[in-house]
DNA sequence: GATGAATGAGTGTTCATTCAT
DNA sequence: AATGAATGAACACTCATTCAT
């Protein structure tokens, strides 16, 4: 439908349920059969399944209308499944609302924080973290999520703690040890711009705001801005 | 109730409907023309303060729980009107909200941005205007109305637009005349900053999200986040 | 605006108010120049032109909407008066209908009823009193008004039975007085019609639901039809 | 409550939704084929019953008190189901009405004017035929339905063109054959009666008016009535 | 487990009526 | 008397949640 209906890990969490190990990879060699013994494998994945696609839905349905607008039962419509259902995988609507956004952005965050990153220099961390967060979330349904708790956070404090944790709090930290690094070979000439990481990633932010409030009428270049503002931390850039 | 629950000019608009002549504002001396009562003069400030408060109200409620979750029977108590009042100046709860959210910005914003600055520096400039933005934006309600516009922007486009060009567009002009003339005066040395004005408005906005999200448990200095974006730009003050 | 937005003679009851006498003909002999006494008959006078404004307003939206989607504040409009003003005459939505609504018929159904008939045959009686209805009720307001009635009478149950005693038991006599004449004269043959007079204003009241629900696209030659209901009663005219 | 509160065949339409097969008159004899339990029987008979109720209060709701006034809360009530379960049936209090009213009488109308009628004569059919009005019509609920279309037809218009085409116009089309039959048999010696076969209706229509009307403090032996328009029709009855 | 019919509390909106001016 | 802003009870309709099948 949207950009990146999919382009999640939709399985936000494992089936949980009975049968933890299964995954819904491997084939049900003997289908349910007379109802045998793998019969609880196709089971489970038949319940992943259906969560996943719940999980798929109700991002769906809660970034392009918000927490209050979205309705249980166009979820589940476009989850294709009955609205009852959704009561097996989440007590409410809100836990469920708060549950999709917490983990939704969590392993990408991971990624994209944790990058080694042996000897390049600190410019070229700053690039490939620019790079990845376009590539990754500004330009996938990720982008809406992050949208979504800027939105909807003020209402749901816990959601925004829980966001601040284990989202910005590992970011900036990370941001910090590249500028702190950048600062410290000379290549950052602004020492005090290690103690507020925050003006580091603060195009970013802005960037997925304007394209959600603004981009139909007024796109930006982020890409362009962003290599300006690398300029602007690092000097303009001598020779390619 | 909250910070600064009258902190706006709350006459988002003037009375209006048929007052005669007499403003609110100057007594009515000798009250208007041959009229003899002044009574419509009351009448009108009465009104007049009426929808001030509703106004007002509204705006707590809105920026508080955002547009769908605000009930018009909690405006209307907190303002102190009857339900059915409400009615009388909006036709709806929507054309409330963007009414509201529309106008509540645009006055602070001309203030901000119209800074006729003679012979300043650059970088005095933009100290003013982030000074200005603290004091009348970021610690007033109409941070959070700020706030508002992005999180439900996307749900009213109209407003988003409303918003960028009234708001938006004529304060990245303002920034990108000042970031002009302090490449012109050989001030800011990052030339391709001028393009993007957005970078030095960025910080701004990340502050106004961070703080509504994780101020309470993860406070910003702002104050001293600008003066390091300043830094980076203009380079370290050499001598106070 | 409709057929006949006036062809009622609307000052349903005299002024009423101060100055019983004063009507609205007389001209206001010296006008109200300094409010002297003849004022009071201005005064009257424009009361009751009011009072007429509105019950002609009032008559023709219950007419057109019924009873219960009939709204105070359209009255008001449609009589260029404030709706408080309407409350000066009726103390009520249900008064002013039943009011109203009582008296619009009733002169009409004496001038209809009280055909005093010298020594015309009785079928020329009944064709008088047909002629009369058609252009007097059919063809007019009246004719919705007599609708009105029907249609809300069940809900109004004084109406009804006043509506009964003021028009239908008169209408019903006189015509029955009619038809036991046409049976003493042997111009009518079947004697029981005139215990039932109501056989023969029955294709009368026919014609006034057939207009109201399906003239619009099933129109019906009331006129014809009625002349048909004469033959019936009287045997076919033999030479005109 | 009132005289026949369930004499109609409240099922107005069947079941419809998922219903399999096996229909709610039939015991489950065999169910439906592999499905096992008849559940599917019960439910869908259940929720046929569940609408029946609804159609029933509905129609009492709405005889006595016209469109505007019904509460849907009171038809709820009535039903014994909750209000949100009406919504499930009809989208719309106006659909609710237009489709109740609207199929109430179809049925009842079809086996009125349907009657083959073999070699009797004219008369006798016109007698069978009010007979059958008087037990299945006016003395039943029927007869409210039938003000209530007077009553409401002018505010819906569709609605009126309904009844017309599905009530009114097979009506007089039937009347009209019987009318020409008696003229050609020499029955009826009016030959302008068979033009206007409204004639031969209208002291129907009247009674059902008057009986709604004024039949608390003024009834109607309507059955006198119409034997007394058959005669006046037909001629008095010479020999039993 | 899955379903979806049923529930009923909740909310936006209307409108008859009042009353200060 | 006339006005029309203000009131608040009333009501249609929605939708999260439950539970019998």
């Amino acid at each position: 439908m949207k950009r990146g209906s999919s382009d999640l890990p939709t399985s936000v969490r494992p089936p949980a349920k009975r049968v933890g190990g299964a995954r819904a990879s491997s084939p049900p060699t003997k289908s349910s059969a007379t109802a045998g013994r793998d019969a609880p494998s196709t089971r489970a994945a038949k319940a992943a399944e259906r969560r996943a696609a719940i999980v798929d839905a109700a991002l769906d349905e809660f970034t392009a209308r918000g927490f209050a607008a979205t309705r249980i039962d166009d979820v589940a419509k476009r989850a294709g499944v009955a609205k009852g259902t959704i009561y097996l995988h989440f007590t409410d609507k809100e836990a469920m609302f708060q549950e999709l956004v917490r983990t939704a952005l969590v392993p990408t965050m991971q990624r994209l924080t944790s990058q080694p990153a042996p000897g390049v220099s600190a410019r070229q961390m700053l690039e490939t973290f620019a790079e990845t967060f376009l590539r990754d979330v500004a330009q996938t349904r990720r982008g809406d999520i992050l949208r979504l708790v800027m939105a909807e956070g003020t209402r749901f404090p816990s959601l925004a703690e829980f966001h601040y944790r284990n989202v910005v709090e590992p970011g900036v930290a990370g941001i910090r040890r590249i500028l702190e690094l950048g600062v410290a070979r000379g290549e950052i000439h602004a020492a005090s711009l290690a103690q507020f990481p925050q003006l580091a990633v603060a195009p970013v932010v802005l960037s997925v705001i304007w394209q959600g409030l603004f981009g139909r009428f007024a796109p930006l270049d982020v890409q362009a801005m962003l290599r300006a503002h690398l300029d602007l931390i690092f000097g303009e850039r001598t020779a390619p």
